[in-house]
DNA sequence: CGAGAGGATAATGAATTCAAAATTCAAAAT
DNA sequence: ATTTTGAATTTTGAATTCATTATCCTCTCG
């Protein structure tokens, strides 16, 4: 893993266009290095080493530093560098209450924009969340779960909510929590995809809203953090 | 107006400590300079023309940008340099209805959070707006609006909340769209703002969310974009 | 007279350079 | 032995340089 951005091959580079701006595909790459644990919080960024494993000189890298910054997943340490963000429980606990929040109004929207292919598709996301539920296979439901939340996020057609969504989702991963729930908890939880996928299916908007507003409450422990 | 933003003051440069590093002075430089207009939406960035008003060379003004188009403020052209974000009526109905979510769980966690002086503010500040309206002042009443709603957002005491909040309004003020009411309209909105405190007051926290989610629905007219 | 080719000019994106600041490390002093 | 001092080294922040791409302008040809 972790091979440089650009092709190290001459004739690749000249053939293919660039697509991107490498400061762009720096963003993208930290994201998904902080996302993963490649790079921990906390973790001092070392400016040369990164440089040196991306292929890319400072500049961009740098450019790509001071936007994750502005995005919350870098501090800046004046004149000490960088650091990945660390974040606390209680910002964790921040970021899922605005998400809740987002997700209620993503609900009552989606309730209102979404067509019928993406009803089928949360339908479906649906299905799989209880076979994993069936199955206590805990990983795979916290990842379709995950996936059903953000699918009616999209389904709200808002791309300003898409947008503000995502950038707390990408802070959320960095946190890299552990959401345990107990089997009392997780049944409940069932019970509330249930209805949160009845009230879709119904484009009953404010009744969704509602529901998802507080469905997240509760629903964290704790960070390892 | 629009000084360098480095001491042309020799003297002054070595005495005192440089508070905050370029880049980040910039990008404050260039959010004011939007949300003024001084910057008008779609125009093309002269990077060398602002570095020179700037007074700085063009890494920190491009670091700047990037930050900016990572907030949505500015948008990047591949190979084509940069211009500000031009917003569609869609993208403020966007922002007006996040932004409308976001302030009914401020108002929620506000009657849990917030301290006795923080609603008085609230209180002082509604009391100058009800002069407003009776003088008809539009513009100061608008002024006012605005900033009981950030006192609302900041008196959550939730960080994650009020920076996302934060993010929005510096859009939507880079929109300088025009929120005409009619009389009646601005009746409405005033009894809305009565009920708003008079809940805020009790802490009341589901109240004064359901009322702060819907006040902003239908308050937007349009934009002149 | 207008459309298009082609070359000059300017702007962009990224690497490199350079000064200032922080860090390290070894020697000296308590 | 531990702390302190101060020079060497590294890292950072920002300016500058350089290759590439886009834009403009003129000139030719229809």
């Amino acid at each position: 893993m972790s091979e440089p951005l650009t092709a190290s091959d001459e004739t690749a580079k000249t053939l293919r266009i660039r697509a991107t701006s490498l400061h762009a595909q720096v963003s993208e790459r930290l994201r998904a290095m902080i996302g993963s644990g490649e790079l921990a919080a906390g973790e001092k960024i070392q400016e040369r080493a990164l440089c040196e494993l991306l292929g890319v000189s400072r500049t961009p890298l740098r450019e790509a530093l001071k936007a994750l910054a502005n995005e919350g997943l870098i501090e800046l340490l004046p004149n000490r560098g960088s650091r990945v963000a660390v974040f606390t429980r209680r910002q964790l606990q921040e970021a899922f209450a605005v998400m809740a929040a987002l997700e209620g109004l993503a609900g009552e929207e989606a309730c209102e924009s979404a067509n019928d292919a993406e009803i089928a598709e949360v339908e479906a996301l649906h299905q799989e969340l209880l076979e994993y539920y069936r199955e206590g296979n805990a990983g795979d439901y916290f990842a379709i779960n995950r996936a059903i939340h953000e699918r009616i996020v999209l389904a709200s057609h808002n791309e300003t909510l898409i947008e503000v969504y995502r950038g707390l989702n990408h802070r959320v991963r960095a946190m890299r929590f552990s959401m345990r729930m107990d089997p009392q908890q997780w049944r409940e939880a069932i019970e509330e995809h249930e209805s949160i996928l009845r009230h879709l299916k119904r484009r009953d908007g404010h009744e969704l809203g509602v529901l998802l507003r507080y469905h997240l409450r509760n629903k964290l422990r704790d960070a390892p953090a």
